[in-house]
DNA sequence: TGTCTATGATTTACGACGCG
DNA sequence: GCGCGTCGTAAATCATAGAC
């Protein structure tokens, strides 16, 4: 829904396939520490209420949207993860 | 049998390079669909399949290629091998 | 053998779309 | 409509095979 162009745009890559958000936030590795608390939150319960993800993000300095992204981009990583096994015979 | 098994899951685990024919068909689906590089799930099954390796492994290739491309526009990279002089990509007007 | 870089995999952050 | 769910992806980053 947007442009973006790369730099140079040499005759005709045919590389009109769009994406690249101007407006997205960087991308920011989480810290070891809060990695590993999240993933202990995650252990105890793979869906978060609201109190909850208010009380994690307060005590991880995350914002709720970032532990609410978190939890559902590790319910994919559980379910890929889930998945290779099976295929493991 | 637990010593073997687990050897062959840490076998597994590695990372390895792709084979070079396995490498060539996706470079050759990658080109050809220049205009629009993203194969549907039945066509990542086939090239997995055709390539012995997973479909995960197969979208992993193509959101690397994808972005490594784009970033490399401009360089000399119109790279090698499966461009057909008759070029596919054509509508999208 | 010891650098490095290319490559496959994983990690953040969204857009698109679905459901209650 | 809102709010949170999944799915597929971009882009950055990680890990280390492998080339040199």
């Amino acid at each position: 829904t947007n442009g973006e162009k790369p730099p140079i745009d040499p005759n005709n890559p045919a590389a009109n396939w769009l994406h690249a958000r101007s407006t997205r936030k960087k991308r920011c590795p989480y810290t070891k520490h809060q990695t590993l608390e999240l993933e202990k939150e995650f252990l105890f319960n793979m869906y978060l209420t609201r109190d909850r993800r208010y009380e994690v993000a307060r005590l991880l300095n995350l914002t709720e949207r970032q532990v609410k992204i978190w939890f559902q981009n590790r319910r994919m990583k559980m379910k890929k993860i889930n998945k290779d096994r099976s295929k493991d015979e | 049998v637990m010593i073997l098994r687990s050897r062959f899951l840490d076998a597994r685990r590695k990372r390895r390079n792709f084979n070079k024919q396995a490498t060539e068909i996706l470079n050759e689906y990658f080109y050809s669909h220049l205009s629009n590089p993203y194969p549907s799930e039945e066509a990542k099954e086939e090239l997995a399949k055709k390539c012995g390796i997973t479909v995960s492994q197969v979208s992993n290739w193509f959101g690397n290629k994808r972005i490594r491309y784009k970033k490399n526009i401009g360089n000399k990279q119109t790279e090698r091998g499966a461009v057909q002089p008759q070029n596919k990509m054509q509508f999208l007007s």
